[in-house]
DNA sequence: ATGTAC
């Protein structure tokens, strides 16, 4: 049902336009299906849609994807691209978990050969990757010279210590480093939180899932990915922990003032924001920078242990697991990209918060391998239900700045499922429908059970309808470690 | 998401 509050628009069966009026500079436009619509009114993430629209250089739309929800300032799900001279970059419209995303390792390993080990595999991978809020390694506490080097390098600093192989570099967004970041403006706050925390997990949604390929789509396109039926694959979903919030924070701060010193007018203190070329814009992209490469040295050191859980758990050496990466995304992320607008190339800083890259085969910043394919998309669903491999479009770089969702998105609040949980065993459940699951907090599994998410096929569905992904395989889980 | 309110 469409909603007068909004005075919401159809344009097709996938996307929904909330026209520009009063003080908005361009319109909202969301993707969704008449359904999910509704759902998406519940809270007031289209209002943030359109506090968004108002912000100086924002260019053609504010974008919301189909796994939209409320967030701090700007929803999460959303996608807005900024014109270099008049535009704006916003702490907020990144998130506080700056590089929060997801990494799909691939194995040489197939169902059948992990029945009756499972347990196994959970235990030691539980034992392995630290868990929960404020997780950190007893075994790896870095020098404040040392989490710098990672700030300046991101995943490069782990394969250069031996925790991966160069090739899995060719294999993240970015080959694991966001260029510019300046380590001399995080603050030693945030440098004294990543000491103990690089290669643990945190909480809430983060994730490592081992699961197999239970559809695939598009069997060309899977084998370019190394992807086949029943073939085992490990989903790892973490971001920047400590260090990346109180980047954050600490930002969020020193934008509130340059947003009244360049008379921005905000709509929303949450949005607080400063021009991207002015020193406090400089600034946060700099820090931001550094966040995004320790949460890719993150990943990258919890494949580390993906690997070796497997091989002490079951018994075997690298020739056998073969556990490599297909790719790792980043959805929370501000960047400088070339996009086409009005017919002409510009660069722009897209930002995007629970919204992943979808560039389309053939784009110079798709990883040589999937040129001809497109650029992997990670689709990581609740842990219940199954998560999806796409890739990205022509279309999605046409009318998305190269964007698509991130993953199931929230329908309840934590608070709403704590109470939705309550008397219910969330792990006997899961076991009951053959997922093994090991959390660091009950109260984390009953903030996560699967009805407070979306159904992820449906906002799936969504964006390939849309034309802004195409679904290569499905993915279901086997057993999961939660924070 | 977050040493879930320095």
């Amino acid at each position: 049902m469409t909603d007068d509050k909004y005075k919401i628009q159809k344009i097709d069966d996938y996307r929904w336009r909330i026209p520009r009026e009063g003080k908005m500079r361009v319109d909202g436009i969301v993707y969704a299906d008449a359904h999910m619509l509704e759902d998406i009114q519940k809270d007031e993430s289209l209002q943030q849609v359109i506090n968004v629209s108002f912000l100086p250089g924002i260019i053609k739309h504010s974008l919301a994807m189909p796994d939209i929800h409320w967030g701090y300032g700007f929803p999460i799900g959303g996608v807005a691209a900024f014109d270099m001279d008049e535009g704006v970059v916003s702490p907020g419209g990144v998130g506080y978990d700056i590089n929060c995303g997801v990494r799909l390792l691939r194995t040489g390993l197939y169902r059948v050969e992990l029945v009756n080990k499972l347990e196994s595999v959970v235990n030691t991978l539980f034992a392995n990757i630290p868990s929960g809020v404020g997780s950190h390694r007893k075994d790896l506490k870095l020098s404040q010279q040392e989490v710098k080097n990672v700030l300046k390098n991101g995943a490069r600093w782990a394969v250069s210590l031996g925790y991966g192989t160069k090739e899995d570099l060719e294999h993240i967004e970015e080959k694991g480093c966001i260029a510019g970041a300046n380590p001399e403006l995080v603050s030693g706050r945030a440098i004294e939180r990543g000491l103990a925390q690089l290669g643990t997990l945190g909480s809430g949604n983060h994730f490592v899932e081992v699961g197999y390929v239970s559809e695939v789509y598009h069997v060309e396109i899977a084998r370019v990915l190394g992807l086949e039926k029943d073939g085992i694959t490990i989903v790892v979903h973490t971001g920047s922990r400590g260090l990346g919030y109180q980047v954050c924070d600490d930002f969020l701060r020193v934008m509130i003032n340059a947003a009244r010193k360049y008379s921005i007018e905000l709509p929303d203190r949450q949005l607080c924001c400063a021009p991207i070329n002015s020193q406090e814009g400089r600034e946060y992209l700099a820090a931001m920078a550094c966040a995004a490469n320790y949460a890719f040295a993150n990943r990258q050191m919890i494949t580390h242990w993906v690997r070796e859980s497997f091989e002490r758990a079951l018994h075997i050496g690298p020739k056998e697991s073969k556990i490599s990466p297909v790719y790792d995304v980043c959805h929370n992320i501000a960047k400088f990209e070339d996009h086409i607008v009005e017919g002409e190339k510009k660069r722009l800083c897209v930002h995007r918060k629970g919204a992943t890259r979808a560039f389309p085969p053939n784009h110079p910043d798709t990883p040589d391998a999937y040129k001809a394919v497109g650029q992997p998309v990670l689709i990581p669903g609740d842990m219940g239900r199954c998560s999806y491999v796409l890739v990205g479009t022509e279309k999605a770089y046409a009318d998305t700045f190269g964007s698509t969702c991130h993953g199931a998105g929230r329908v309840m609040s934590r608070g709403q499922a704590t109470r939705t949980a309550k008397g219910r065993s969330i792990a006997q459940e899961l076991k009951e429908k053959g997922i093994l699951v090991r959390a660091d907090s009950r109260a984390t599994l009953d903030e996560e059970i699967p009805e407070a998410y979306k159904n992820v096929t449906e906002v799936v569905d969504v964006v390939e309808h849309a034309g802004i992904s195409k679904k290569i395989v499905q993915l279901k889980p086997l057993c999961v470690v939660k924070g």
